[in-house]
DNA sequence: CAACCTCTTGACCGATTCGGTTATTAGTGC
DNA sequence: GCACTAATAACCGAATCGGTCAAGAGGTTG
């Protein structure tokens, strides 16, 4: 794997990103080595030499991206004390801008969830524990539902603004081009409409 | 695939099933006929016997899917001319009591997008196109938004809702076991919490 | 120019799997 | 026991699998 970290970093971000894609949208067993050198203009041979075989290739990758999730996870803990919308928003657009470089960490996290090949399921942790984590997070406070016309409607709207990320993925997941911004805009759009309809007068600023 | 008729219903529907999950979850070309077969709990050479070819097969399922969905679409649209939520909560749960028989339809139509291979890439449409007027059915209308507090609310509200409903298809597809009643409750919920905080007093029966 | 070194890859390995065929079996009605 | 049918084990050539290796290509030293 030394020889993989001498490469120049756009050949190196090529390369994952064409590995990340088609694990993410075949799986382990059915993404083949070849997919993955031909997606990434390389020979087959060179994936070899670079990561060894196929399976360390993958956990590779699961630490790849736990890394990336690491460096998420650390700036957003920062500003943490805002309002929920405001939580929700911030935390949404940090991982936003973090996928826009790499385009393919969102589908190929999700295609780990569903991994059952024997080879790898022992390192699936690496990753999953990780992605909870970062969930986990961004949970629902207790004074956030004081905020509400009627507090007992938070715990719904937080769970129906984590269906819609979801349903945002899902929705341009495996799509070539993505317009970050226009989602975004979207999403913060939806979240003004519901604070606006949700919260009390007085905490509408 | 006279031959395939002649089978009983269940080893039909299984048959299907197992077919649907394959190409569904693999996409055309990395899903085998031996994936399908085993899965079926048939022999391989069966599923040749039945079809024909990977192609036929393919094809066969498309064409299957399409009646079902028209089959929904037409039950659809018979009560269509009610209340916004209404309209979509009755869609929605037609939509799910449908998918309870046949729960790998929803994530192969899903596929069905993304499908890339040349193989069959003509045959496609005969999905696509039927998919594409089950959703425009549903659309809204222009007496719905006059029952909000906030009229250019109605808008955004309905795509939040789509967004859901693909966020529980996300969360969902390729799980085991759904728990159809537990999610329409949740949905059904969602859609009351919304209706309170968005329409007019008056409105709220 | 020759000798050397590093990186990349075309060609190749045995093994497996592919879509598809066929010959044999197992089951059923008479 | 016999005929017919439906299912499959065994098989086909071709392709692809994960993985190896030796032959270049390109650059750096003498």
């Amino acid at each position: 794997m030394d020889k993989f970290l001498a490469l120049t970093e756009e050949k190196r971000t090529t390369i994952l990103n064409a590995a990340l894609q088609c694990f993410g949208k075949f799986g382990y067993e059915k993404a083949s080595i070849n997919d993955i050198a031909v997606a990434a203009h390389i020979s087959k041979a060179s994936v070899f030499q670079y990561f060894g075989s196929k399976k360390h290739l993958y956990i590779y990758l699961l630490e790849y991206c736990k890394k990336i999730i690491e460096g998420i996870f650390d700036k957003e803990a920062l500003d943490s004390q805002t309002d929920l919308f405001d939580r929700i928003m911030t935390s949404s657009k940090i991982e936003m801008e973090s996928f826009k470089t790499q385009p393919f960490i969102l589908q190929f996290i999700s295609s780990v969830w569903e991994e059952t090949s024997p080879d790898v399921l022992d390192s699936l942790v690496i990753l999953t524990e990780e992605t909870c984590k970062f969930r986990n997070d961004m949970i629902l406070r207790e004074d956030d539902a004081l905020k509400f016309k009627n507090p007992e409607d938070a715990g719904p709207v937080f769970q129906m603004l984590l269906l819609m990320a979801e349903g945002y993925a899902a929705r341009y997941r495996g799509a070539d081009t993505f317009d970050f911004d226009t989602v975004m805009d979207d999403f913060q759009k939806n979240i003004a409409i519901l604070r606006k309809n949700f919260y009390k007068e007085e905490y509408l600023k």
